[in-house]
DNA sequence: GGGTCAAAAGTCAAAGATGGTCAGAGGGTG
DNA sequence: CACCCTCTGACCATCTTTGACTTTTGACCC
């Protein structure tokens, strides 16, 4: 192989799928050792190669006791709704509430979101939850919305 | 397990767990000695694991015969639920990421939100998603949970 | 009652243990 | 030889562990 960066993916693949469930735990410091890189490899490995939309999904945390886990997801078969919805998120520049509210509509009607989590989250959307200057609003809103198209992208299948 | 935080924090929950009465009483240097680590340790443990928010209680009493005493809160209305909630939002400054997902999954356990919902508003509230300076964090957090709180009022209390 | 002492528990800041980010250097390939 | 991917290391953020020092409380004595 030719670089350290696809064989520390396979390792992670091949161990991922030799586990029983879709998730391993690893130490950073610990794979960086066996490979003997730098730990921040580590971190390049799974950013390059373990993105939702490659179906996995990495959580992690720090200080005493730390961890990096990664799990294998199912992608949601409605990625080309998502899709254009993440252009109109990244294309708009006034993320005003009508906006928000226009795109948690179409994700209902697509039964991507049921009505109530809608609702939820227009809420939290609107121009009163969000008391800032209109800029951080529509900054807020875009970073938020595409949070939540992140994680519709693999859902349970739905 | 990966840290002794986390075992100490198990196995009070399952003493606790296991007691009639909805609390227990330990003496701190007795938990220290069992697992082994300096008494302070035991109030680390208590202050970042048995929060108000999460719904625990605790008091102690220093000197002789001293004692801490950690107790399960039941509260029967969801309207009490909601307004201790409201509490710790307004009087915690820094309302990070953990104290968000706290107050979550306490909506869950007490069967105001449903698991996906509290799932999807969690990533909005995330550190990964509020990729902002840390005090807009903390600010906008608190806005989006005074929204769902007002938003949960609404519909427990019709 | 007031003083003293020992036995708790509390506080806090420093040290330790992880993982994250980012920009620049390095290298391979069309 | 330009470009894109990879690799590296300095610096950062967060969580945990530890220990020195502080405060509170009850018992005992006068």
């Amino acid at each position: 192989m030719r670089n350290i960066s696809d064989v520390i993916e396979q390792y992670l693949k091949q161990v991922l799928k030799e586990s029983q469930a879709n998730a391993i735990e690893i130490k950073r410091q610990d794979i960086a050792q066996r490979f003997e890189c730098v730990p921040s490899q580590i971190n390049y490995v799974i950013n390059t190669r373990f993105t939702v939309e490659k179906g996995y999904l990495v959580e992690s945390k720090r200080g005493g006791g730390g961890y990096i886990r990664i799990r294998r997801v199912i992608l949601h078969e409605k990625q080309d709704v998502l899709s254009s919805l993440l252009e109109v998120i990244h294309e708009q520049t006034r993320l005003n509430e009508q906006l928000a509210e226009n795109i948690l509509l179409r994700l209902v009607e697509e039964q991507m979101l049921q009505e109530r989590e809608a609702q939820l989250l227009y809420h939290l959307l609107s121009d009163e939850a969000l008391n800032l200057q209109v800029e951080d609003r529509y900054l807020i809103r875009r970073q938020q919305l595409l949070a939540l198209m992140k994680l519709l992208s693999y859902r349970n299948g739905g």
